[in-house]
DNA sequence: AAATCTCCCTAGCAAGTGCTTGGTAGGGTA
DNA sequence: TACCCTACCAAGCACTTGCTAGGGAGATTT
């Protein structure tokens, strides 16, 4: 019987390429083969370090959720108001596809398919939590005057959530423009608008 | 010899149904065999009306990229300014959404692999016009002061074209919220944002 | 020195993949 | 009557898929 401990340098070594075709190529065309040959074994010996494919896919989503949500956790602990809780998170989010990009790829394009399986039951879980967390944000912000009165909260939620995420298509870590950069352009976008501003006064002088 | 003529219906109840599997499984995860049990025929009896499974694709992103850049010329010829010019544009996507949900899912997280493709190098093409037409859009907005002069343009385009294609990942066409309706609402985002508003004075009065 | 562990190979299986072949039933047309 | 067309079936081919069984060389532990 072999291992698939979880301490070994190889193991994490051959999880990180994995994450990476399968970001590239997309699960389901991403063969063990493919994994083997970029690692410079035979598929097989995959086996000795993992029990299957599903589950270095699963290994991949709960790291990057758990630490994902774990950083969401800390921000919400924080009770900064409805507008800097958003920044934060938006932030956060962008810091995550800085970081982790392959794994958010996997992320956003598989777990729809992914999540009818019983064994990704958490992706639906933990998709909840994240609706929650954004309702909580939003309804906050326009209850306490921080976001429009007329802002359709689930509708804004959805916008907020794909723009966010779906910017893992085309960021790049290694480029000009850092994840920070990005996320202060995008809440500029998302706050007020690309439309040009008139004059401005302040309500309560 | 078998005709794969494109004027049976029998054809276009195929094609609508492969449509629809590769929208909901992904493509590489439909195989011709799901889209023969869905017909009620032998996953062989597909090729007297196709050539290969790639060519249904094929056929698919052509009639659909073909019909929405007719839709955008169409309003690009209008001449309106910038950014009404941005709101028809923003719309007539919503209802290419509302139209064609199946090919829009298609072209949406399909397109990547695709085009590495020799025979799907005009979605590369397609999308060289696409940025295009939104720079040409953008740039003119900023030029003319319909939109702020600190707007990043590339980034702008990237916002807005993702975040108009993704919501093809949860609009419903036989929802309660219309296309255009989610059009209005997003525009509101975009062309505002999301923070409430202090109190506003005209600049030229 | 013996035993164990780590990491990989050789070899292959069962299930499934896109696609091809030869054929047929029913209908229209000359 | 003779011919052709549309739409399908039955059978199967060449190949790929995830995964398994068993073994072996080298390092580490006992």
């Amino acid at each position: 019987m072999n291992t698939k401990g979880r301490g070994s340098s190889r193991r994490a070594e051959l999880l990180s390429l994995a994450a990476k075709l399968f970001a590239e190529r997309g699960y389901v065309s991403t063969t063990v083969r493919d994994i083997a040959d970029a690692a410079g074994i035979l598929s097989g010996s995959l086996y000795h370090h993992f029990d299957s494919k599903e589950s270095m896919a699963d290994e991949l989503l709960t790291g990057f959720l758990d630490e994902l949500f774990g950083s969401y956790q800390e921000i919400m602990a924080a009770g900064l108001g409805p507008r800097k809780t958003l920044e934060a998170v938006v932030t956060a989010s962008f810091e995550a596809i800085d970081r982790r990009p392959a794994e958010v790829a996997i992320y956003q394009t598989e777990a729809k398919h992914l999540m009818q399986l019983p064994r990704f039951a958490y992706l639906t879980e933990r998709n909840a939590e994240f609706r929650g967390l954004w309702n909580a944000i939003l309804t906050d912000g326009v209850a306490e005057g921080a976001f429009r009165a007329d802002l359709d909260v689930e509708l804004t939620y959805r916008f907020i959530r794909d723009t966010v995420w779906v910017a893992v298509r085309w960021y790049n870590p290694d480029g000009a423009l850092s994840a920070d950069a990005v996320a202060e352009q995008y809440l500029g976008i998302l706050l007020e608008g690309i439309a040009a501003k008139r004059k401005r006064v302040r309500k309560d002088p």
